[in-house]
DNA sequence: TTGAAAGCGCTAACAT
DNA sequence: ATGTTAGCGCTTTCAA
């Protein structure tokens, strides 16, 4: 391979020491102008680019952050979710001059060792766990050796750890306040994924917090999967047993569809749906409704921007952020 | 940061020379089984994991395998494409001891210098790059520098590099010819992406391959973009002034969906209509039609099982690989 | 402002 | 089979 250039061959050819070199590279202060440029022009001539390698030996950082993600997170539903995700983070890593390691381990149950030897071999400077990451010990263990992590999504312990999510609970709540107020609905359906999900639940509570503040005693819930066709039977079983359902709100786009779906096929035909995180899907579908843009790109960026804060030790007091989601109204 | 044991810590705790040690994590065959336990009780003792920055320096190999994708790879259509070929790639990458670097470059004018000074740094063994990279320029740099890459997808100059794709052109000749022969199709009409990526083109002469190996001179083309709604009119209005048409061959899922919708508007129900891709869009509509899967996790594995050959110098004569797409026949 | 030199943690050639 | 030692290419302390 062509381009062998050591800092050692710069100092020789400019005629200084190596120290002076690095200096150059480093943008040191002590150094003077002319120095600088003579340095510098040797640089640029032979082409020089230091060995990233070496640097991160003497300054103890690899200027790379590992993206952990689970088998969640890389699923074909979740795809928009992930690439943006991912984009926004290593726009603003760039940026920062850190590298993206991309960690997917299959296997769950070696990930954590996976991680640990990861972290050890001193190869990443920091870490970004995708969603709430459920692996606890690992976590605790990060946090034990200090090892600076941010988590894209609400932690179980939310005041130890450097977290970035939406207030889902607010945003949910935001919607159905609006479908009782303004568009006079009294029984309003809540269709959500899977109730495991920290998710669902933070969305259910915002549409329980409305519904009381309002009043309204009657609940209509549908867990569903977050698959179209499941969805559609389940919610077009769910509202021909509940003929007074008069709008739905649900925890994703994709449940959002097969409810509207489902609405026509009963020819129900003034129940307001809404949906959540503007997917591909809904923005390739014919139908309008009230979506929520999550803002996915901002929750990578300012989960890199905490990160990096901690790793350069200036990570003020706070250690989380809340992203204030988006609602695309409709109507 | 706890864990700073190093390679000498070791060493002087299991009373024998670094070099020992060094043999004994570098599972080397000249080392006693003895000493091999007791150095490894030491190690497991300490809890010693090597510093990888120590050992790239030293092995002049960073284990780290960069991913260059652009924005059209990233783009929601190529959500599906993108999280697959990703995680094929990292799956394998994990079971040889190396590391995927996820590589995306916004701004495409700063994008060659940011690979190259990236190479120059030694932070990488070696690149993959997905679809047909269109920077020739840089392709040329780092083969003239013998830096090892492989890309996704058929380059111009096939016989230099490394390369790992579909046979399109065959693919699509196969669809074609049934839709004639078992179907007795004769009025087929192609609907294409933009003729300015490669693949449309692929698809397209195997499109023109069948139906001049079945002596039928008419061919009827559609170019659309792969949005669902203009495809949909743009094919809508072409099949109303072409009503003799009888079958669709198309390039992608989303395409073949547009068609479907075009035809049951119009009331033409004995239209055959063929997708590409195995799109998360198809498994999520109702529709029954034929599709491709084009391996998508095997191209990534062979593009790197390909690079690391290259890498480790263990690369025979053939330097691409054609994978074998699977046509998923309905009816 | 600059240079000399020690050292980061490891590998590998050479010696034994 | 094991140890000694000279690097790998850079940063940084200390001295000038």
């Amino acid at each position: 391979m062509l381009n062998r250039v050591t800092l050692a061959d710069v100092a020789k050819k400019a005629n200084v020491s190596t120290a002076t070199v690095s200096r150059v590279i480093a943008n040191s202060s002590l150094i003077s102008k002319e120095t600088k440029k003579k340095v510098q022009k040797v640089i640029d001539n032979l082409n020089y680019v230091p060995n990233s390698m070496a640097q991160s030996l003497t300054r103890n950082s690899s200027k790379i952050i590992g993206i952990v993600l689970n088998s969640k997170d890389i699923d074909p539903l979740s795809n928009n979710f992930f690439s943006e995700i991912l984009s926004g983070i290593s726009d603003y890593l760039i940026k920062k001059d850190y590298y993206t390691l991309y960690i997917h381990c299959n296997n769950s149950e070696t990930e954590e060792e996976y991680i640990k030897s990861l972290v050890g071999s001193r190869r990443l400077d920091g870490l970004i766990f995708l969603r709430a990451y459920d692996d606890e010990k690992l976590l605790k263990y990060l946090e034990n050796i200090q090892f600076p992590f941010s988590i894209i999504g609400t932690p179980n312990d939310t005041s130890e750890y450097i977290w970035v999510d939406n207030d889902n609970t607010k945003t949910t709540y935001t919607i159905t306040k609006k479908l009782i107020e303004q568009n006079k609905k009294k029984n309003i359906c809540f269709v959500g994924g899977p109730m495991n999900l920290k998710v669902t639940n933070y969305r259910y509570k915002g549409y329980v917090k409305a519904l009381k503040e309002k009043n309204i005693s009657k609940e209509y819930i549908i867990e569903s999967l977050f698959n179209i066709d499941t969805a559609y039977d389940i919610i077009r079983e769910y509202l021909r047993n509940n003929r007074k359902i008069d709008a739905i709100v649900t925890t994703d786009d994709v449940l959002a569809i097969a409810s509207i779906k489902a609405c026509k096929s009963l020819n129900k035909r003034n129940v307001i749906v809404t949906g959540f995180n503007n997917t591909y899907l809904k923005k390739t579908s014919n139908y309008n409704f009230t979506t929520v843009d999550i803002k996915v790109k901002e929750l990578g960026k300012k989960a890199c921007e905490l990160l990096i804060q901690k790793i350069e030790n200036r990570l003020m007091k706070k250690n989380y952020a809340i992203i204030e989601a988006n609602i695309l109204w409709e109507e």
